[in-house]
DNA sequence: CCTTGCCTTCACACTGATGTGAAGGTCCGA
DNA sequence: TCGGACCTTCACATCAGTGTGAAGGCAAGG
């Protein structure tokens, strides 16, 4: 598909795809003319890329991760390519990510914590 | 405390402080000759403005959540200054944050299952 | 053939978070 | 009283993620 039609299903503008794709995230084959042809994973990648960069990560780390996290569990890359050195920058991408979580979860309970107290004392004042 | 102390115990740079306050996230008092004037929570407050930003949230969503979470659980705001659309709004962030800590979470367990993978294939070849 | 719509690259501009430095005021200890 | 360490504001610079538009090539339909 062309870079219009995986604009419309996937809501992101031509403008960042054609940026992600200068970033290294998603690699489209060409037609003939020049113009850009997505096969249809790219759909998966590129609502990938949109939750990673909505969740604060910045596109070095997705370039990082995205290549072991496009398969569904099933189509793993061959770990051959898996250098000692790849192997512990992910693991230390896994610590980031962890630490972004339990940040996060701790806010999210004071935050509905408050919340619920707030609501406990409005039903009974 | 003066800026410089709350720089070397926070290690965030001056530069950074100053940025932070004039975000609105932090407001310290003024000593007679101009110079900021920190209380001891400045400290607590800069580590979570911190690491909230590091989790990828903006200065404007920390600057609205902020004075719901600087206090641990018993100095809560009173509820009455709490009207129904700060509830509303509040709410909504508690929501953005759970679908960045669901992607996060989603991806940290694919990653770590691919390295997991790799190191029993590994193991037993 | 010409219009319409898609595609291409190039480029300028903004925002948010940050680095860095200049120019100058304040305070304290030798 | 001077020097050094601190503080102040102001301002320009950078990087990432975007928006926006110009200038032009390609393709399909009336």
């Amino acid at each position: 598909m062309r870079i219009g039609e995986l604009s419309r299903r996937t809501g992101v503008p031509t403008r960042l795809l054609r940026y992600y794709e200068e970033q290294d995230l998603l690699h489209p084959e060409r037609a003939d003319n020049g113009y850009r042809a997505y096969g249809e994973a790219a759909v998966r990648d590129v609502q990938q890329i949109r939750g990673l960069l909505d969740s604060g990560l910045t596109t070095e780390m997705i370039r990082t991760i995205l290549p072991y996290l496009s398969a569904p569990e099933e189509i793993l890359l061959p770990p051959q390519h898996l250098t000692p050195e790849t192997a512990a920058l992910l693991e230390a991408h896994v610590d980031r990510i962890q630490a972004r979580i339990d940040c996060l979860a701790r806010n999210r309970d004071r935050l509905s914590g408050y919340l619920a107290a707030v609501r406990a004392e409005a039903g009974r004042p």
